[in-house]
RNA sequence: GGUCCGGUAGCUCAGCUGAAUAGAGCAGCAGCCUUCUAAGCUGCGGGUCAUAGGUUUGAAUCCUAUCCGGAUCACCA
């Protein structure tokens, strides 16, 4: 149990035994204590008083004497200002709850699964899925710290009209270059090719765009062209300025884009991919290879990993028994064209399509297969979804279909909606050519953190390979700091002109500190085994250390329970923060004496662990010097 | 237009299951390396918590409205 659990235990059960009254732990308040007022945890009492009837101030002073009267092993001291009963913790009470804190959690049987990274193969990996990656990473080790069973998944879009516009631009434009010959990275030459395709489409969309905007429709198909011919009808007879007319010209694109002969190849090599066209099975097997070299790559050098892959190529068919079932449980209903729909209206949402007239899945009927799959191979209590926010409505609308289904899983279901990563110019968008590339972005921190270890530090006797480890953990370990700290819920900013902080409240600033720590531990030859220690005469910058150590554990529960490494990373900084204040202060080796030396010791290698635990659980190691 | 999310110091952010005088980092200013790593430490200045109402003993936090910014409402994925 932890010290405040353990206060509020008492608490509760001193106000049941002074005033015969029922009261629970859970109706205890407890703070820690502003610097400004002596004490280490305070009761806010004001949420008492109407029930007991009493004042404040008498409550207070009740509680207190009772509380340091009948747990003297506990509390050493109170104080009571206004409404706020200050308790100083007993020193000697300290060592023991620092060894619960410390312990591993207890196993909660609980099973769950962490979908995560979900990259498309037509391109690299850009700054967005590097949030993505350390987001579910960090989640995934921070529920499995928490005492959970922990799946972690990556569902590949491996198939698609994207990857078909690599492949048309390769085969047009390659001359059977490959990875190998052309010295590239797999997935960014893949990438380079989807560019290259876009141009050509950009090129042949323009001049269809002005004819459709000038009511010449030739060229298009009859849909197209019914289409086409609406939209045009109401934007040339109405206003051609604002809102609806933007929108409008924007649909005239689209059915350009759509009509231009590239566009076409692409949509009939998709055809016949789905056909299983030998040739086309065959250069996308070698494309997607590509890509998967060069993911694999990026994500053994950021530290993602998968326990299972799912691959959409594989998964995409599936979702149509749900549909028959929900057909057949009258959860969805068939329109005349033969398309099935599911109404949410009454839900607040909008009619969704689950099945188009041609019979074939659309994305969220995708989903609801893949959710179905997971939940069978592996019967999760909690399925986590790391996607960013602009798929809120999406995942809503998935999960409210599966409950209407009755899915025994979709109860367990939760999006971990996310921010985008913006520049200061706004999203990256990958047509404009602002995306910025995780490999660079990575190669670019490991410049500045080798520019940085030569202007600081005073360690001469690394080698090369050491030299280089360690500027790829710190760069790391600014970059994934810099990701999590934030609340993964909100936007964030990020600007290339200036690179990622490396003093402050940053991952190196936490490194720095652990670097400094085990140098004084090495040099003390001090073992790694917990060491009794005596709280005799402890000083306050001492005792603010260990009640922090003490938090580890709740710490880590609750990131775990707001699936929210940002609480860890806050955690990280309080920490360091706390030592090095300590650390000015009090000398370890030079000690006053040497009970107070062997106490220090034992600080340190406490405050160590924790750093490095917490840091773990982001992801992020920690160097031995720096 | 509907729905959802956000607006806290010059900048980037904590705090948001209500509780003491709203906290960090960066940037600015002033100090601290003959002592365990100065990527550090100490101090100073900096706020109408978007605005207006409401609930409450108590509101940055809860409710309502308004303003501003963003996302989304595809037979794309």
């Amino acid at each position: 149990m932890s010290l405040v659990a353990r206060i509020k235990e008492v608490s509760a059960a001193a106000i049941s035994s002074l005033y015969g009254v029922a009261a629970s732990a859970d109706d205890i308040l407890v703070n820690q204590t502003k610097p400004e007022f002596e004490g280490d945890y305070t009761v806010v009492l004001f949420a008492l008083i109407k029930q007991l009837r009493k004042s404040p101030e008498a409550l207070g002073q009740e509680l207190g004497a009772y509380l340091t009267a009948q747990h003297p092993e506990l509390f050493a001291n109170f104080n009571v200002i206004k409404g706020f009963l200050n308790l100083s913790v007993a020193d000697a009470a300290l060592p023991g709850f620092l060894r619960n804190a410390l312990e591993p959690a207890a196993a909660t049987g609980k099973k769950v699964m962490v979908e995560y990274s979900s990259p498309n193969t037509n391109k690299p990996l850009h700054l967005g899925h590097l949030r993505n990656n350390f987001l579910g990473w960090s989640v995934a080790a921070i529920l499995e710290a928490a005492g959970n069973e922990v799946m972690k998944t990556c569902i590949v879009n491996d198939r698609g009209i994207h990857i078909c516009k690599s492949m048309i631009a390769w085969k047009k434009l390659a001359n059977g270059a490959t990875p190998q010959s052309s010295g590239m990275k797999g997935d960014h030459f893949v990438g380079h090719y989807y560019v290259q395709f876009e141009t050509e489409l950009k090129a042949q969309t323009e001049p269809l765009f002005e004819r459709l905007k000038n009511g010449k429709f030739d060229g298009l198909d009859d849909a197209q062209r019914t289409k086409a011919e609406a939209i045009y009808r109401n934007w040339a007879n109405g206003d051609r300025k604002g809102e609806a007319a933007q929108k409008a010209l924007d649909g005239l694109k689209e059915i350009a884009r759509a009509a231009t002969p590239v566009m076409k190849e692409a949509q009939g090599m998709l055809v016949d991919w789905e056909a299983g066209k030998p040739e086309v099975i065959d250069l996308w097997k070698q494309m997607n290879g590509w890509v998967y070299a060069g993911f694999d790559a990026t994500y053994q050098r950021i530290g993602s990993d998968f326990d299972k892959t799912y691959y959409e190529s594989q998964t995409y068919l599936l979702g149509r028994d749900l549909v028959n079932e929900g057909l057949e449980k009258g959860v969805f209903f068939r329109k005349d064209d033969g398309s099935v729909w599911i109404d949410l209206t009454a839900d607040g949402l909008d009619e969704k399509l689950v099945l188009r007239k041609d019979g074939t899945s659309v994305y969220i009927t995708q989903d609801m297969g893949l959710a179905q799959q997971k939940y069978e191979q592996f019967p999760y209590d909690q399925s986590i979804y790391v996607i960013a926010d602009e798929q809120n409505y999406h995942m809503k609308v998935l999960q409210l279909i599966l409950e209407k289904l009755g899915a025994p899983y979709a109860g367990g279901i939760h999006h971990l909606s996310y921010g985008m990563v913006e520049l200061p110019t706004g999203r990256m968008k990958s047509r404009e050519g602002t995306v910025v590339d995780a490999d660079d972005l990575v190669d670019e921190m490991v410049q500045v953190a080798e520019k940085e270890t030569r202007e600081h530090s005073k360690i001469e006797e690394f080698g090369e390979v050491e030299l280089k480890e360690l500027y790829e953990t710190i760069a790391l370990g600014a970059l994934k700091f810099f990701l999590l700290h934030v609340d993964p819920k909100k936007k964030m900013l990020f600007n290339p002109e200036e690179t990622i902080k490396f003093q402050g409240f940053t991952g190196p600033f936490i490194q720095y500190t652990y670097a400094r720590i085990r140098s004084i531990l090495r040099k003390a030859g001090a073992g790694t085994a917990a060491v009794e220690i005596s709280t005799e005469g402890l000083l306050r910058k001492e005792k603010d250390l260990l009640l922090l150590i003490e938090q580890y554990a709740e710490t880590v529960k609750g990131a775990a329970r707001d699936f929210n490494p940002s609480a860890m990373a806050n955690y990280a900084f309080t920490v360091a923060k706390t030592y090095n204040a300590f650390y000015a202060e009090h000398p370890v080796l030079q000690a006053e004496s040497e009970a107070k030396k062997a106490l220090r010791l034992e600080l340190c290698r406490q405050t160590a662990q924790v750093l490095r635990d917490s840091m773990a659980l982001l992801g992020i190691r920690v160097p031995e010097r720096m």
